[in-house]
DNA sequence: CCACGGGAGTTATACGTAACACGTGACGGC
DNA sequence: GCCGTCACGTGTTACGTATAACTCCCGTGG
């Protein structure tokens, strides 16, 4: 049965449902008490349902003469002090059913109530990280044209994709701790149910295998600093050989392993190696400076946004994987002679 | 002249212009060549103007059908990485005409093309920080309602507004480093053309001067970590007596000035006291843990928000300002006797 | 003198929704 | 027997914009 293109109305549901556009209205909009039977309501919802209507908002907006979205207008999205005020602000204005978007200054803007609730009202696609991967069945539920950040590779979703090679960033790091010598590895793995963590311990794990007399212990964490410093400190206090290298899923988990390491009366990088990924500032924050691996984070924005523009425009957008680079500071150094 | 209190439409501009409606929506799409005269174009533009006029964005995307704005959806807003991801999407977005919308996971959403070309689509009021008052005039050239966030006392946009106590926390790092027994401050300042922080030099200035043998000298740093360390080192290579304490306007700042304090040898806090303002994550990453005065981003957030909602509503904004707190940490000593 | 073309506009319509103002039976009370 | 009321809806309109289709007038070539 071949259907219509274009989005279902609220016209159409009256019509499956048999009944008027008013009605659909009045029992979508819960005000149908002493108005419309029962019955009826339920046949419309159903309708509403099998048809998978979601209200045009830009008509709502018109109709209504408001949004209930406001704008948040910070400086800039970097600093955790004003996602702060957005999460905040944010957390009230769903109370009262609005939305929040935001403007960072100079450089960048957001949405509303429900994710999609309030986005749909505007939206002609979506970019979407593959760590939101809670939210991406209700993407799905729209059929929004939609662009996936670092997907699994078999794009289980059937979406488009963009990676960064990290599986080329973690090569990077192991050759780098091999060439220095280190054979003993401690691997913090973050904690979260994303692909492009998976591929960080699995590289990890295949490319230190092939070096006759290495081992790698895994540890995981969530991608907090606090939780990375309890991991750190619980590994450091089980029995066995010492690692000479920790290698750590992002930056924030080996700054939290520092401070573990510090405790432990442990001297980066003399007693032992670490590395992070990323490269965010915290990297040269903290004493020594992190050895890491950059990933180009607007880069990675812009090749999201291209091939978004892409598959809106028909076309078929590029597939290949952003590199990264191993960037060496002062964590990582020979281990201590034996 | 008492005129409408509803925002000017395309049909409000024709009638000023002496032209029909579809006239100005021909000479403001810009597809008036071999339709309209130039002189009549003109007429048209400058009615515009003076009506200050701007297109509903609800109203042309029900008619078009469409709305060049898309989606970002990362996992968090904490995250320097996926700020810079959003940074490169929007300005390829801005190249094509299309705007970018925020959704940070479970807790959050953001905008568009223009700031408000786009926003404005969908909104029925603005929150703004006063950090981003580059942007304050446009969002004026709209009647929105308007909340700032830590905007100057005399509220010289005339709008609502929601103070941190930055004043208070400023007394109270003061007061903490004076009952230590400091007495001679350095003060390094962001550079930055906001009211938020001029109010911290004055209080910490005129809070210092009520006790007798005390000086303050202030330096100026851009608000980044590199900035303030390079602004500390060149402070520390002056002549004269050295400070015994080292007040800085943000946690960033005091993250940068430990790296100029330690390549010169000098250790915190047995030789030099450090604080900062915010406490980011950052203020316990780093070595010893910082001394600065928690800001409550969230609840910041949410007073704004109830602010707005509270302007929405006809009622009058709770104007009492926020309290802040002193976090004492290792970065804080008695100055070392002489 | 007429036909034709192009310049300069105007008129009319549709987008999808919410809500106001009706309509239609059926039933109950007096 | 008639009116009021209630349950259950439907018809219609307006929101502000963009654009296709139309009108009208003037100049010009044949």
């Amino acid at each position: 049965m071949a259907h219509s293109n274009t989005r279902p109305t609220s016209r159409d549901v009256a019509q499956a449902a048999g009944v008027s556009q008013a009605a659909v209205s009045l029992v979508l909009g819960d005000k149908w008490h002493g108005r419309v039977s029962a019955a009826t309501a339920q046949r419309v919802r159903d309708a509403a349902r099998d048809l998978g209507y979601r209200p045009n908002l830009a008509a709502r907006n018109l109709r209504l003469g408001h949004t209930r979205t406001v704008l948040l207008v910070v400086p800039a999205l970097t600093t955790e002090f004003f996602a702060g005020v957005y999460t905040g602000a944010a957390r009230i204005a769903a109370q009262h059913g609005f939305g929040v978007v935001l403007y960072p200054s100079p450089e960048g803007v957001g949405p509303a109530r429900d994710p999609f609730a309030s986005a749909q009202a505007a939206l002609d696609g979506v970019i979407a990280s593959s760590m939101a991967a809670d939210a991406l069945t209700t993407i799905r539920g729209d059929q929004l044209p939609l662009v996936m950040l670092d997907s699994d590779p078999q794009g289980s979703l059937g979406a488009a994709t963009v990676n960064l090679d990290i599986a080329d960033g973690v090569r990077q790091v192991t050759e780098h701790l091999l060439g220095l010598g280190h054979r003993r590895f401690l691997h913090l793995a973050a904690d979260v149910p994303s692909w492009t963590f998976e591929v960080r311990a699995h590289e990890l794990a295949t490319r230190v295998a092939t070096v006759p007399g290495t081992d790698v212990r895994t540890i995981r964490a969530p991608l907090t600093f606090e939780a990375a410093r309890a991991a750190t400190e619980a590994a450091l206090t089980t029995p066995g050989p010492h690692p000479t290298a920790l290698v750590c899923d992002d930056d924030k988990l080996a700054a939290g392993a520092y401070k573990a390491l510090r405790r432990h009366g442990l001297h980066v990088p003399s007693d032992i190696s670490v590395t992070g990924l990323d490269d965010l500032a915290l990297a040269t924050a903290i004493d020594p400076e992190l050895t890491t691996v950059r990933l180009d984070a607007e880069l990675f924005g812009e090749r999201g946004m291209q091939a978004l523009l892409a598959v809106l425009d028909g076309r078929e957008p590029d597939r290949s994987d952003i590199p990264v680079h191993l960037v060496v500071r002062g964590s990582t150094a020979p281990p201590r002679p034996h």
